[in-house]
RNA sequence: GCGGGUGUGGCGGAAUUGGCAGACGCGCCAGACUUAGGAUCUGGUGUUUUCCACGUGCAGGUUCAAGUCCUGUCACCCGUACCA
């Protein structure tokens, strides 16, 4: 029968916001849980189903371990610093702030009204001055500590936005804002010094809980490899060429060398290189092509000799050329390369097309063919000769570049220093003041938060500067060391930095004395499970992993990494397989869903939908056998008689309890909600189940469907609220069926079943397979070979 | 290319240590109640003509027994992109 959801939902949700039912007490003496999400950018087209499905994973197990007398941690808050909130509030001509405010009042009553169990009392906003005085007060530490600094560089430049990105915001050559085409710019820009975290950054991963894929990404990104820098020199003159290289061992197999375009070497012989025109016509077509080109012609390598320069090769003395091509990049290693075309792909492509010599130093391939990449025999290596594997050699020649003061070994690492700053208005101001005669200081301590200025115009300038430079009130400061004349920054922080450390603040919001008292960060942190989107695991994850770490460095948190475990779950699609959006008209809105079918049946729905870290598209008939569920659990009262456990419904129950409990620890929503319907199909064979039974019900679907739980609990005069009930424990022996059903086969097929008493033994269960009338037959006139019997499971007679 | 993952009915998806493939839901079919059904309820539903047989991308293999283990192969998805 159907319900009255809308009445329900309003009526217990004010319940629960009268009560503070999700709030989180700071009550150290209790075992505590702190479940994380990945708190919206509070948009202006509001929710999506997508941040439903997201929110909703831990909601489920949040509200279980708040029954299983947990202290729960599962706040709420907004990240809403950034662009399209800049952006619109240019167009329309209204303050971000006011549209900020607008935006977090319209996603607050959204998530309202879909029951989340979130502790109201912590949201943080990072655009609060009350917050973003604390992301200041990190960044001066970072500075104060040398985790800061500036260069001038060439920068990704979005030339619609008018913002510097970082590589991570322009993969693909693409800005990640607005999708136009990014272009190399030189400018100075702010840089954290994340690479000297690298390491921290691998090593912990051994210390948390990821998924493997996770993991993998954030080890690629991190892209830690062991090598060795050789020194080669020039020949004729007294001058070295560094380069750094993952294989020494082949180092015999050199016969050229690569430098990129950009190499300094070029610039500091000009007069001795016969074609620098060629050279310098080569390295401004490269200047002209955006990374992303530069990194799709795979194929076809280009490159141009350097006449008048050559190298020497320091292990065997021989002279070899050295070429420019755009296939070294002036950011990994040295911006040099030695190679060695035998054993390395894209040397072996350069050197065919260039015709140069090819010389095999590990057996095992066809350099005539290929190049050959794997282990194998060292020859044509003098020293190395015999031995017979890359580590080794490896070794070896280590020892050897060390003797002979030729080189060293070394670590590269694929992950660059982050690009910290845009030039734009929504966002945190950069604390630093430049003096003339201190250089750059740091805001002092007691001054933050620096607010951001009132301005007229928040578009940014024409050289991309940030509209604070045209505040002169802003910018003309004095020196807080010298009490001199000084400009303040102008550049605000990239979305990330709020984000980065917004968990931390949870903890205590409203501390004005410091980021968060260290007693109450003791006891919360780490966060015990953390879940979010794929799209965040490198970028986000690990700008938050560094910031936590230097604040624990620094003695300001307790706990080395700040997620002990983190998790993902998959994207809706439109009812066509596809990404919703806007322009393809298959967006759902979950309000709507809300409004037509009730909470509760949108929060059972995306979670049944399919497997939780999977991508599952929308199915609005699949919404409907989910309303038709809850609708015949409402149904329910009328069956409920007496006290106690029947026996018709005791181990299906028992059963019950056990699936749905460790289904929610390993995230698996779908089948959990599965066990409830088929616990629901068996309430329906039998005339009545007693109140006990109900209350098991009850409790178990009460993280899903709330709303429903509540009303139901209250009509059958529970105690208290369902959500604050004891979660339901199972006894395993009642799990088991008395009487159990056997598989009957006859050389593998199957070929029946047959009910018997679940403690059988072999020779029993034999016996009574035999007697069945059907097994008898085909057995008849054989010869039994075999007789395999699983007790509770099978018996199997392998019979010719 | 490399790294991670996935292939199961008409659809979304289930299947401890190898042990009755297709749980649960959708859809579909039939029936009931209805003036009506796009509501609700009951029954059925992998393919095939009942038994038999065949069925988890494809081809082999191990085993009494394979969706699950092994070898090879194909397709798709996600991430990454000349990282020396």
């Amino acid at each position: 029968m159907k319900y009255d959801f809308k009445a329900i939902e309003k009526k217990w949700q004010q319940r629960w916001e009268e009560e503070k039912v999700f709030s989180a007490k700071d009550d150290f003496s209790k075992p505590k849980f702190y479940g994380l999400i990945e708190f919206p950018y509070p948009s202006g087209a509001g929710m999506h189903v997508g941040h439903i499905k997201a929110y909703s994973g831990l909601e489920i197990v949040t509200r279980k371990r708040r029954m299983q007398g947990y202290n729960v941690l599962y706040p709420i808050g907004f990240d809403a610093f950034g662009l399209p909130t800049e952006n619109y509030a240019i167009k329309n001509g209204v303050h971000p702030r006011v549209v900020t405010d607008k935006n977090i009042a319209r996603f607050t009553e959204q998530l309202k009204r879909v029951g989340f169990g979130f502790d109201w009392d912590r949201v943080v906003d990072t655009t609060d001055e009350k917050y973003y005085r604390w992301t200041q007060w990190i960044f001066l530490k970072m500075f104060d500590n040398g985790l800061v600094f500036r260069d001038k560089t060439l920068v990704n430049y979005c030339p619609s936005c008018k913002v510097v990105l970082s590589n991570e915001d322009s993969q693909g050559g693409k800005c990640d804002i607005c999708n136009s085409d990014v272009v190399q710019k030189s400018k100075d820009v702010w840089y954290l010094r994340i690479t000297e975290y690298a390491d921290k950054l691998l090593e912990g991963l051994d210390t948390v809980e990821y998924p493997q894929n996770i993991r993998m990404q954030q080890e690629n990104w991190i892209g830690r490899s062991y090598g060795a820098f050789v020194n080669f020199k020039i020949k004729d003159l007294e001058e070295t060429l560094r380069i750094y290289t993952t294989r020494p061992d082949t180092l015999f197999g050199v016969t050229f060398m690569v430098i990129a375009p950009e190499h300094p070497l070029i610039e500091k012989h000009r007069a001795r290189i016969a074609n620098i025109d060629a050279l310098d016509a080569y390295k401004e077509a490269c200047a002209k092509k955006t990374e992303f080109e530069r990194t799709q012609l795979t194929k076809d390598k280009t490159g141009v000799k350097i006449e008048g320069l050559s190298a020497v090769n320091p292990v065997n003395g021989k002279e070899i050329p050295i070429f420019i091509s755009d296939y070294v990049m002036m950011g990994y290693g040295t911006g040099a390369i030695m190679a060695v075309p035998a054993h390395d792909e894209r040397d072996y492509e350069f050197a065919k097309k260039f015709g140069i010599d090819i010389i095999e130093v590990i057996k095992g391939g066809n350099i005539e063919e290929a190049a050959y990449t794997g282990d194998g025999q060292m020859v044509n290596s003098e020293f190395l000769n015999g031995y017979d594997n890359k580590k080794d050699s490896i070794a070896a020649m280590l020892v050897y570049l060390a003797d002979k003061g030729i080189g060293e070994k070394g670590v590269q690492y694929k992950m660059k220093d982050w690009a910290f700053n845009r030039q734009r208005y929504w966002g945190e101001p950069i604390p630093i003041v430049h003096c003339e005669k201190c250089g750059m200081v740091g805001v002092p301590y007691e001054q933050l938060p620096l607010r951001l200025p009132e301005v007229e115009n928040f578009e940014p300038g024409e050289g991309g500067e940030s509209p604070l430079a045209k505040i002169d009130s802003f910018v003309n400061c004095t020196c807080p060391k010298c009490g001199g004349k000084a400009k303040r920054e102008t550049d605000t922080m990239p979305q990330w930095a709020g984000s980065s450390w917004y968990f931390l603040r949870y903890i205590d919001p409203l501390n004005d004395d410091c980021l968060a008292d260290p007693e109450k960060l003791k006891y919360w942190l780490p966060v015990d499970w953390y879940n979010g989107g794929m799209e965040h695991v490198t970028r986000h994850l690990i700008y938050s992993r560094f910031w936590h770490k230097f604040l624990y460095d620094i003695g300001v948190v307790p706990s080395a990494e700040p997620y002990a475990k983190r998790s993902a779950q998959g994207m809706i699609l439109g009812a066509n397989g596809v990404k919703m959006s806007k322009s393809l008209g298959n967006v759902v809105d979950p309000l709507d869903v809300v409004d037509q079918y009730g909470a509760d049946t949108l929060r059972t729905y995306v979670l049944f939908m399919g497997e939780y870290g999977t991508a599952a598209p929308w199915n609005e008939s699949s919404v409907k056998g989910c309303k038709r569920f809850l609708d015949r659990v409402a149904d329910l009262p009328a069956k409920v008689k007496g006290e106690g456990e029947t026996a018709a419904l005791t181990s299906a129950l028992h059963k019950t309890i056990k699936k749905v409990s460790s289904d929610i620890e390993e995230m698996k929503f779908n089948t959990a909600i599965a066990a409830l319907m088929g616990l629901l199909n068996e309430v329906d064979k039998v005339e009545s189940i007693t109140k006990d039974e109900f209350s098991v019900i009850l409790r178990l679907l009460c993280p899903f469907a709330p709303h429903l739980c509540e009303e139901l609990w209250e009509q059958m005069k529970g105690e208290g609220l369902c959500s604050l009930a004891s979660w339901p424990t199972y006894d395993e022996a009642k799990t088991v069926d008395a009487m159990v059903e056997i598989a009957l086969q006859i050389c593998g097929k199957f070929r029946g079943t047959l009910m018997i008493s679940k403690d059988a033994g072999k020779d029993e269960l034999l016996a009574a397979a035999k007697a069945e009338p059907k097994i008898a037959s085909m057995l008849e006139g054989k010869t039994i070979v075999k007789e395999i019997v699983v007790p509770g499971k099978l018996v199997n007679i392998v019979a010719k």
